[in-house]
DNA sequence: CGTGTTCCACATAAGTGGAACACGGTGCGTTATT
């Protein structure tokens, strides 16, 4: 049967999107498979369709969980039922009869973390799984290294499920991302469908200013000018609600602030607001974007600058995906670089931490053996973020007293590596705003890709009129204008001529 | 590094200047460990 009839036949489509057929033939000939594809919409069916034509069970390994509970519901939409989120929305009844029965389910999905407990493997592997999935597969070069270790563990759970077929699929397949993923998963014979990260029809801009008020007031003005729906970058939650309540008492309207301090249920609140457009502008922090599929987002802001070009493609890649002009501004002060070093630093263990633990547990004996029950106790005296504390614990898992100095000088060593690594990457987005020459040719050949073709309103650099940009008043709207005026002026009428 | 908060000296008292200090993002899992 031809593949345009299966669509036809299960999901109603009359057609492929862009690069979903190469991608899912490619799956069914029996290739690895790593799939960039351009926007967000559409990447689900590559592991979708196949699913219906390949004999045993789809896992799934998803970044987070409202995504999970996203497409589980959107595969139940559809009419199918054996559909699985295993996650810790389950009670443990809910789990244990899950698994229990997992040979029920066609779609498993799970977090990398659920999928490193044994318990969870054990079962796996009783199944004939017929395609492993890694959905928004950067994760495992962005996260990986040290703030969702469990990443870099998807190629060991691979290899005890019996390296299954495989799906990478992401929108950020730069060639540094792909090599972790090739790395982290150990394949070694894939294809891959890459497109290019350039968006044409985001114009790119960054504007340099002298101080954090003067920042503060360029922001106020451009929120007020420019046409919406849009998203502000802050790398702080506090400045997130801070600009959020600020802007709105200079009279900005339907805007809020989004960060991962906040309860769960205002976060999915919010997001579903921006989504149905009740939102029109979102001060938010990098737990922002990832599921949101929204198409008219016309401009994203940066008041604070990503800690690499990666992440800011990502970031300003959620703007204009209807294909329609739109913008993406990065305000820069100086030493606005000095908070992305901080960040970057704070994820990893220093010297001077890694020293005080080792002597800690040289003089405490049995220290070793009882570090989790200790977590706590020498979290607050060595001072230790979470993430720091995981990356120790997880090199001294399983290590005796006679391998400790040894698994020091390799966590010292790991941390030197991965902070030269997030400095450098840091030097290259600095580096990119410093820039007098275009933009997006110097972001794509960063990339390694050659822009070929010269963009009207490309950049800054080149040339732009923000005007453009700006909220239009259209015919009706200047009507709609001077009706409101007229009505305001015969209620005042009224309201005047009752008095007297 | 820059911003926000706290606290202290000052000294008609109340409020201010400014020194000192803290803080800064992303998420899964709580089923296993004396």
């Amino acid at each position: 049967m031809k593949l345009e009839n299966l669509l036809q036949q299960h999901f109603n489509y009359p057609s492929f999107r862009k690069g979903q057929r190469e991608v899912i033939s490619s799956i069914l000939e029996g290739n690895h498979t790593i799939a960039m594809l351009p926007t967000g919409t559409g990447k689900s069916l590559c592991y979708q369709l196949p699913a219906y034509m390949l004999t045993g069970h789809v896992v799934i390994v998803s970044p987070l969980l409202s995504l999970m509970q996203d497409q589980a519901e959107q595969l139940m939409m559809n009419g199918e039922k054996r559909v699985i989120a295993f996650n810790s929305f389950l009670t443990l009844e809910e789990k244990q009869q899950a698994l229990s029965q997992l040979y029920k389910y066609k779609f498993i999905f799970l977090s990398p973390e659920m999928l490193h407990a044994n318990y969870v493997i054990q079962r796996l592997t009783e199944l004939q799984i017929a395609l492993f999935v890694i959905d928004e597969a950067h994760c495992i070069s962005q996260w990986g290294y040290d703030f969702r270790p469990d990443y870099h563990k998807l190629g060991a759970v691979r290899e005890k499920l019996g390296n299954p077929l495989t799906l990478a699929l992401t929108a950020t397949a730069t060639p540094e991302v792909k090599e972790d993923i090739i790395q982290s998963l150990s394949l070694d014979n894939w294809k891959e469908f890459i497109y290019s990260v350039d968006r044409p029809n985001i114009s790119l801009s960054v504007e340099a200013v002298d101080s954090f008020p003067e920042k503060t007031e360029r922001l106020i003005e451009l929120v007020n000018k420019l046409e919406g729906p849009g998203i502000i970058y802050f790398s702080s939650k506090k400045m997130s609600e801070q600009m959020a309540s600020l802007l709105r008492e200079r009279g900005v309207q339907d805007i809020a602030a989004y960060h991962g301090g906040m309860e769960q249920e205002s976060r999915i609140l919010i997001q579903q607001q921006f989504i149905q457009g009740q939102l029109n502008i979102i001060c938010a922090t990098s737990a922002f974007g990832m599921g949101i599929n929204k198409e008219n987002i016309r401009y994203i802001i940066h008041f604070h600058m990503p800690l690499q070009l990666e992440s800011y493609l990502q970031e300003i890649g959620r703007a204009g995906r209807d294909g329609q002009k739109s913008v993406a501004i990065l305000l820069y002060s100086p030493g606005d670089e000095q908070l992305p070093y901080q960040l970057a630093e704070g994820e990893l263990p220093s010297d001077d931490q890694l020293t005080w633990l080792y002597h800690w547990i040289t003089e405490n004996p049995h220290a070793l053996k009882y570090m989790s029950a200790n977590e706590l106790e020498i979290k607050r005296i060595a001072g230790l973020s979470d993430i720091q504390w995981r990356i120790i614990d997880n090199f001294l898992h399983s290590v005796t007293e006679d391998q400790l100095e040894e698994s020091f000088n390799l966590i010292k060593n790991f941390s030197k590596d991965r902070l030269q690594v997030k400095r450098q990457k840091i030097k290259e987005i600095y580096r990119w705003i410093q820039l007098t020459e275009c933009r997006r040719k110097n972001i794509l050949n960063y990339f390694k890709e050659d822009n070929k073709i010269k963009i009207e309103d490309c950049c800054d650099i080149c040339g732009l009129d923000y005007t453009k940009y700006y909220v239009s008043r259209t015919r009706e709207d200047v009507i709609e204008g001077e009706r409101g005026f007229h009505w305001k002026e015969h209620l005042a009428e009224i309201l005047l001529s009752e008095r007297i």
